[in-house]
DNA sequence: TTAATAACCTACTAACCCGATAGGGTAATG
DNA sequence: CATTACCCTATCGGGTTAGTAGGTTATTAA
């Protein structure tokens, strides 16, 4: 299940590429036509700032702008920095590994192969997809 | 993340039908072998049975057999089960729907239609799989 | 018939995480 | 210098997870 968190930060990040020009958003506009808890969002786009795909500038006249451009974030960077890993076993994340405490061997373990297949498919759909495409499909 | 519930319950069903003859399987059997903290997996099983996955014997040489041939077994009915919807989120899930509260429509929603994409080829794989598929791989 | 076996059932709990809220501080603009 | 809007820390209720505890019931073998 996705969080709320990516949810939302998702969403402002399409909010923002779809802006015209590359004027800062504010967070309480995202908050606003989005209907995301102000004060939860901006939380969200501070760790999205920090990770590198947005700027900010502050004061009147301020808000949040992209980094790069939109065809350039894949959608796995964003998932990544927000959710976490993308496996749905940490023993089959490229990311965030981690040895099952249970498994005795990743060759034996008869949910490990099937995993590596669900991770790879999901891989290449959130791979294959950048911001730029969010937001086509919107209009 | 799948959660140690469903994969601790798909690594019984394996240990189950990887077994010779149709002899049924203790719990505390299945809990040594791949371990499980025994009174967790029971709970499980338990719950296997009752959505009609194992039979149970009780007493002196019962336990656990299946009930269908492990071909028939898909990994999405096993994980549906276990874990609940297969779709990262409830808007785009076929047996778990729920209606996004913060969303206005879900064609305007720039997440929907990439979780569809996730959602069908998650399931892709999981349809595929049968509980026969991860034995095999296992010997 | 009785003892052993193993499934079945109910209740509880520690730990954890999520989503959100509170209450500010800091920097930039006009 | 006042307003704006980002920045930061702390906290918290509610829910879920993974497990533990302590039994009851049904079946089998001695």
């Amino acid at each position: 299940m996705l969080s709320k968190k990516t949810k939302y930060g998702i969403k402002a990040l399409a909010f923002i590429a779809k802006q015209p020009g590359k004027i800062p958003v504010q967070a309480s506009e995202i908050a606003r036509s989005e209907n995301i808890s102000q004060k939860f969002l901006e939380s969200i786009l501070l760790e999205l700032r920090k990770s590198g795909f947005l700027g900010s500038k502050k004061g009147k006249g301020g808000g949040y702008y992209l980094i790069k451009e939109p065809e350039e974030i894949r959608m796995t960077a964003i998932i990544r920095v927000l959710e976490g890993p993308i496996s749905m076993v940490p023993c089959v994340s490229l990311n965030y590994y981690e040895k099952c405490e249970d498994c005795e061997s990743e060759e034996t373990c008869s949910v490990h192969a099937l995993m590596i297949q669900v991770r790879d498919s999901t891989l290449k759909v959130l791979g294959d997809n950048t911001l730029a495409d969010l937001v086509i499909e919107e209009e």
